[in-house]
DNA sequence: CGGCGAATGTAGCCATGGCTACATCTTTTG
DNA sequence: CAAAAGATGTAGCCATGGCTACATTCGCCG
């Protein structure tokens, strides 16, 4: 949906774009939504071999409500972006990099939460939300959601 | 991008989705995408209109930083989900329908972007975190939001 | 070791959101 | 008031994420 083939669309890492202001905020947060996407397979698979020790196509589909040549395609991405690997009928691995980044996303979705639950969100709904916000927040606005909760105890 | 045709994509009511409980999450994660295009499309018509008393499609195109056919297409929608209405080479209007959603979509951003500040966050990184989150926000967690807010006065 | 059921893979279709190119209508302006 | 400039509309293409249908391959049993 990003349609935009001329856009690298970089790493997470806080790029002011020089010029103009206002429609480079949307934008970003339209084309986050295939990081979204992303992320959420990376966890999910990281979720899955620490679970069960492997992570199979039909799992990854079943977990996240999705045929199987859905999961078959988000694969074939992942492992374009060097985060996973997988042979035929063998399951799905992480790469270090896919590693780490299931581990980025694992933290964060924890400290959101907590970040909710703590702010008198019930732990249901901070659940369910936060699965829809955690792609958009920012490595600044997390360390800020840390320092409070650290400072709160 | 939500591929659910069977899914008639209801107003934004708290469905609860009976049965299931994995793959839902993500599901309603997904598709809010959908949900957030036309917040978008809505919070900044209604910003139009108020600024510069009309909304036009190429004012509406530049502030997105997209193209104006994508604007013509995405007002359309609007059209048939009968929030807002417009007549060829007239600007754009909200219905009330739109009006409403518009000034709901307003509060929860102000108020998102308001906890983000008091928890810490430089507003200007909240402002572009929150364009993102915002959209994923839910009623409950809105109102716990708020009730922070008041709280810390 | 032959089969059968489950898991994968592949092909091909749909909808959506973007874009470019080109046609038209409005509005300015000379 | 006609022409140029600007705003919209329309057509048609692309990529992505989903799905169904059909073809293979694996693995477990009898």
């Amino acid at each position: 949906m990003t349609g935009l083939p001329p856009e690298p669309a970089s790493s997470p890492g806080p790029e002011p774009t020089p010029e103009a202001e206002s429609p480079d905020r949307f934008a970003q947060a339209r084309s986050a939504q295939s990081v979204a996407l992303i992320e959420d397979y990376v966890e999910l698979i990281g979720d899955l071999i620490a679970e069960q020790g492997e992570a199979r196509i039909t799992d990854i589909a079943q977990r996240l409500g999705v045929a199987h040549p859905t999961v078959t395609k988000a694969v074939a991405r992942l492992k374009r972006e060097g985060l996973a690997n997988s042979r035929p009928y063998r399951g799905v691995f992480l790469t270090e990099a896919g590693a780490a980044l299931a581990e980025k996303v694992r933290t964060r979705h924890r400290t959101l939460v907590s970040l909710l639950v703590a702010l008198g969100v019930p732990s249901d709904t901070a659940e369910l939300d936060a699965e829809g916000m955690e792609h958009h927040v920012s490595d600044v606005t997390l360390a800020a959601f840390e320092a409070y909760l650290a400072a709160r105890d």
